[in-house]
DNA sequence: ATGGTAGACCTTCTA
């Protein structure tokens, strides 16, 4: 089973872009961050002409986040547990259903810039109720993948430029601290865990030259349960995506599993 | 060099 992981920055603006992905790389499962359209703007015909099931947690304008899946998705949940007031779609969870049953949990995790100011503090609060959240999935000692944009540079080497974003909220060390935090509950890093290869990076600026120039960081991540881990047998970056017509900023993350094994 | 681009949408916010 392969599992993707995009922010596609508008699903609408970059449909005919998005859906020439799926047709070719065709993954089993994918969450999609940034769709930025409400449930009825989301284009779930065109998804599900490409076989897939569609859930939706949308917001006009900004975030939204939706999961597809060539198998039927079940227990589907819409929003982060932990603050009733959140009115931010950033968070969507369903079970893969199949033989082998994954849940899925896709998440667009606030980008907290500037750090002065509330969204900073928001982004910490948000880490901390997936925190509590992810704790309580882990107790179903069931496989569990958590993708989506994390917003947060786990280590230097996940950007070419560690200084200059040294004050950032994606590389602020209670950004790092909080991303720690959840592989201390027992968390894998699929690209770690498969690759680890320095320079890749998920995504890249539209401005300053930044693709031409590899000026990338890597805030694209997939976190697996331990029997998930196990499974793992590959992670590719699409990174040719970001040289294309129209490119969202951030290109797909694809982890293959064979949990069946 | 303190810039620059993109998307939603109504003038500015978010990233």
């Amino acid at each position: 089973m392969r599992i993707a992981t995009w922010n596609v920055n508008s699903v609408n603006a970059r449909l005919e872009a998005v859906l020439a992905w799926f047709a070719d790389a065709a993954p089993d499962v994918a969450c999609l961050q940034e769709i930025k359209c409400v449930d009825e703007k989301f284009p779930s015909e065109a998804f599900e002409r490409l076989g897939y099931n569609v859930a939706i947690h949308g917001q006009k304008t900004y975030n939204g986040v939706a999961l597809l899946s060539k198998t039927p998705l079940e227990d589907v949940r819409r929003g982060l547990p932990g603050d009733d007031g959140d009115e931010q779609a950033r968070y969507i969870e369903a079970v893969i259903s199949g033989p082998s049953p994954v849940r899925v949990a896709g998440i667009y995790l606030p980008n907290g810039n500037p750090v002065d100011s509330e969204k900073f503090a928001y982004k910490l609060r948000w880490m901390d109720r997936l925190n509590r959240h992810a704790r309580d999935l882990l107790a179903l000692e069931e496989p569990l993948v958590i993708a989506g944009d994390y917003n947060v540079i786990p280590e230097p080497q996940d950007v070419h430029d560690p200084a200059a974003w040294a004050g950032d909220a994606l590389f602020r060390p209670e950004s790092r601290a909080a991303f720690r935090a959840l592989k201390w509950l027992g968390l894998t890093d699929a690209y770690m865990a498969a690759d680890g290869v320095p320079g890749g990076y998920t995504f890249w600026d539209y401005q300053a030259g930044a693709w031409p120039r590899d000026h990338g960081i890597r805030i694209d991540h997939l976190l697996l349960s331990p029997t998930a881990a196990d499974s793992l047998t590959s992670v590719i970056i699409h990174r040719d995506v970001r040289g294309r017509e129209k490119p969202s900023d951030h290109v797909p993350v694809v982890a293959a599993l064979d949990l069946a094994s």
